[in-house]
DNA sequence: ATATCAATATTGACATGTCAATCAGGGAGG
DNA sequence: CCTCCCTGATTGACATGTCAATATTGATAT
């Protein structure tokens, strides 16, 4: 095989860099709601999860996160009113983790500038021709990856 | 302005899943050699300035960190003996970061098998005209970025 | 039944990041 | 020379992430 050239290391830096001022972005303007890109995420995995709850390991896999960063952090969730946890009716070792009404309404405050955000920030820069071509090499990359 | 599609929307989360599982892989396997991806990346800097040493703000200011979260990871990597700071000679407020022996040992160590990472998780998933493409989106959400 | 092992979720200790002070030293205008 | 303000860098308090226990329950085999 040949070494990886300086180019393509070029490019892999652009996309770390790049990725990076994306977050940054977003992440800012999400706070203007009062949300990390963290709280937007899990809300986001609860209002699409059948019921509006979901299992704590659930979703922990659907976001993917450790165990323990989800514990963590739904820990604050609920402290600030987010989210509530209860005990499981199938499994009483498991949680189940639910939007609160407040939480629900927080993130339907939130979406609206969120997405606007990403159509400012990324998807208004690019041609269709373009995203056809980012989403194969996703596509590539993410197979590339699984196996 | 149209709205942002559902497609557009799924390309962004695929962006933002596969640079985090890239990101992830690269660390744990730069983990092997003792090294944080920020630990690598302020050594990078280093290792790529004149005189392998620079100004604390130049620094910041060539890998993009806030100033004050520089000045937390700087103690760290002093304390473990990667790098050393001094005081600068034009200016007494300044203090100049330079790499020490066991540093650049560290980081000399550290590449290759980094190198052989990017190169086995992204380099060899994407053919040359993905590469091309991707230098080309790249390039347009920076300018987009920028402006 | 019960002994054993796996899975669920949390916790605590510690590493790292952010934000708002703080402190010391430059540098321009009086 | 001396205010006044700006910059360079650090610090401390606190938010978040990781990792290794822990406690509790489920599931399985005998």
């Amino acid at each position: 095989m040949e070494r990886l050239t300086s180019k393509q290391l070029a490019t892999w830096r652009a996309l770390l860099d790049t990725t990076n001022d994306l977050r940054r972005a977003l992440g800012a303007q999400l706070q203007e709601s009062g949300l990390s890109p963290n709280d937007y995420q899990v809300l986001l995995a609860l209002k699409e999860a059948e019921g509006k709850q979901l299992r704590s390991s659930e979703l922990a896999a659907r976001i993917d996160w450790e165990r323990s960063r989800l514990s963590h952090h739904l820990g604050r969730m609920e402290r600030r009113g987010l989210i509530r946890r209860h005990d499981c009716a199938t499994d009483s070792r498991g949680a189940v983790v639910a939007l609160t009404d407040e939480g629900a309404h927080v993130f339907r405050r939130a979406t609206p500038p969120h997405t606007r955000a990403i159509k400012k920030h990324f998807a208004d820069a690019l041609t269709p021709r373009q995203f056809e071509a980012l989403d194969d090499i996703l596509r590539t990359l993410g197979r590339h990856g699984a196996s």
